[in-house]
DNA sequence: ATAGGTAGTATCAAATTAGGTACTGGAAAC
DNA sequence: GTTTCCAGTACCTAATTTGATACTACCTAT
């Protein structure tokens, strides 16, 4: 997802898009959805998220917290405990999350189950 | 957006992810924002998203049109006439794209003016 | 006869994003 | 004393996405 884009080259200055930056990448929606309930720390984090690197998670909790969406807890123990969670502006979120996910669901009974373009690609 | 993701890999099998997978690029939300209050031309959309290349419209309406979200209409006169339209899927994104517009335009608010991440990176 | 509008393609290059592997340092467990 | 867990970082490569430029073919207006 481009970041920074040129304000000149947006000429609907769409906030839409803002929210695609954010939200976009290919981690960070599964990111937030397992922080929903509370509290995660990091290795958790990456058991439950098969597939992900230690450094695309870390990649993608970094970006999460400079937007302000999660928050970063350093427990000054050994070894050291970091957790995250969502920050009241990352709260904000569950509704355009949750709207995203009824459509999600939507979407995919509409279309054949044989997912059409997935075939045709 | 990486497309026809490796079902394994998506333990969670998000479908924000599906919405995400197909509002998500550089161009296809203007594009929708564009055609949300009634059907518009190949170049009349070309002029109203500067910045756009002829070849980025093409690929961005191809996509839309293969998700089903909108509707290509050609009509047979000379110099041809193609028009696209939301589709009744398309439409029943609007809520989605209310509720990310909202979210975008709060999230300006609640940082700083000066776009605090662009200045980081 | 030349230029401009219609809706695109084709080809190549650049930028962005994601992934793989190896490595750190300290403490605890075996 | 070697391995494991903790939360990462560094370095390099691969894949995807986007962009620039030039081109098509037909029709109209000047």
């Amino acid at each position: 997802m481009a970041k920074d884009l040129d304000p000149d080259s947006m000429h609907c200055n769409c906030p839409v898009t803002t929210t695609l930056e954010i939200l976009g990448g290919r981690w960070k929606p599964i990111i937030l959805y397992c922080l929903q309930d509370g509290p995660v720390r990091f290795n958790a984090l990456k058991r439950m998220i098969p597939g992900i690197t230690q450094r695309m998670l870390t990649l993608s909790l970094r970006e999460l917290e400079t937007d302000g969406l999660i928050l970063r807890h350093v427990r000054e123990v050994v070894p050291p405990h970091v957790d995250y969670a969502m920050s009241p502006l990352g709260d904000s979120l569950r509704p355009v999350l949750h709207a995203m996910n009824e459509w999600g669901a939507y979407y995919r009974t509409q279309t054949t189950p044989q997912k059409a373009r997935s075939d045709a690609a």
